[in-house]
DNA sequence: TGAATCCAAGTTAATAATCACTAACTTTGC
DNA sequence: GCAAAGTTAGTGATTATTAACTTGGATTCA
């Protein structure tokens, strides 16, 4: 996994094209005229289409989850977790709006079944991380223990990606923080046990 | 919007294959073949593959929504309305697995204006139906008035949507309906006022 | 130092496959 | 007997990919 400059120029702008058109505007062609490079030129970078696809769900997910894992599974607040955990997504999207495309990419990556594996498994690896979070803030007394885990996991995880999800279609017209921060407090205000909402 | 037998059958094969192997795979010649009827044959019926995507949209969701809608418009128990909206989703999909392509379309048919416009305005049409449902819950009392209406909307639809599309990622491995009545018990729980929740 | 060479990264041109779609003809059912 | 719905054959455009050639900058060697 080590790319060079060339590569990676390649992935973000197959990123972009994604963004603007979705997978069907993805082709060599559109590649090449955004990098300024011959159609050609990207095959001495890139084997294959497929190994573009493989190589943008490595760069842009697979990395960046660990790195956000990390720090969550370390800290003991819950609040502050779930706050983490909203603002990092949230900021990570205001800064490359593009990647909410990749956050999405099960239905762009479906027509191939290695692809559908990677997908599935970066989605179930995230929806099983927040549901630790919750057990654990369960534990700690900090959540209701009589709420089911992975139904307030669904409900965290569902809900921050549809709002992402809407700010895209709507072209980035709204506040993207603002209802972010609505979302995660609204969250909060009710899942978490009284003593803990100071 | 009269459509034919055989019209019905393409929109139906088209579903199939979008399905099974995402927007990629939807061309000309699968549909033909699953049809059972030449390539040609096909455009006796529809007069191009754009216009077989906007009747998917109009066919599938444009008409299901409005049914949904009055019958949870009417009722003003927000207990059973948000448990039929549970259930009437989860059943439908039960039903036409092939739809939750459709409920997911927005990756789908981002590549032209027209259809990002359509399926934008039915994924807000949706969000503000319940964002007035909630509404109403809060006006009747029956919901915490100290939570962001839209926001709660977020939750309700998010996790609903993510439940539905976890489901199909995994091959539909889970058996649905317990985890949508789980998620359904859980929001109710969390949602509902103490005096409501009987 | 300066010439030889070497290779990564670019180019133009062309490939077969596939795409949506059309022209022209045939079948079929009322 | 006629129109709707089918067929075969073929259109030009676009797709991913390859072949063959060029370039430019670093390395090697006399």
């Amino acid at each position: 996994m080590n790319l060079s400059k060339r590569q990676i120029e390649i992935l973000e702008a197959s990123l972009d094209i994604i963004d603007q058109g979705g997978i069907q505007s993805l082709t060599i062609k559109n590649i090449s005229k955004k990098v300024g490079i011959s159609e050609p030129a990207i095959y001495r970078h890139f084997d294959s289409k497929t190994d573009i696809l493989l190589a943008i769900l490595d760069y842009f997910i697979v990395n960046n989850n660990q790195i956000i894992r990390k720090d969550l599974m370390q800290n003991e607040d819950i609040k502050i977790v779930i706050t983490k955990l909203f603002d990092n997504f949230t900021q990570t999207f205001l800064d490359y709006p593009a990647l909410i495309s990749i956050i999405f990419s099960e239905e762009i990556f479906r027509n191939d079944p290695i692809f559908r594996e990677k997908s599935n498994r970066i989605l179930n690896g995230n929806f099983e991380m927040i549901t630790q979070l919750i057990k654990k803030g369960q534990a700690s007394g900090q959540i209701q223990k009589d709420l089911d885990a992975s139904a307030l996991a669904t409900m965290v995880m569902g809900s921050l990606r549809l709002c992402i999800k809407r700010w895209q279609m709507s072209d980035y017209a709204f506040n993207l923080p603002e209802q972010s921060q609505n979302l995660r407090d609204t969250i909060l205000k009710i899942i978490l046990k009284p003593s803990a909402k100071n």
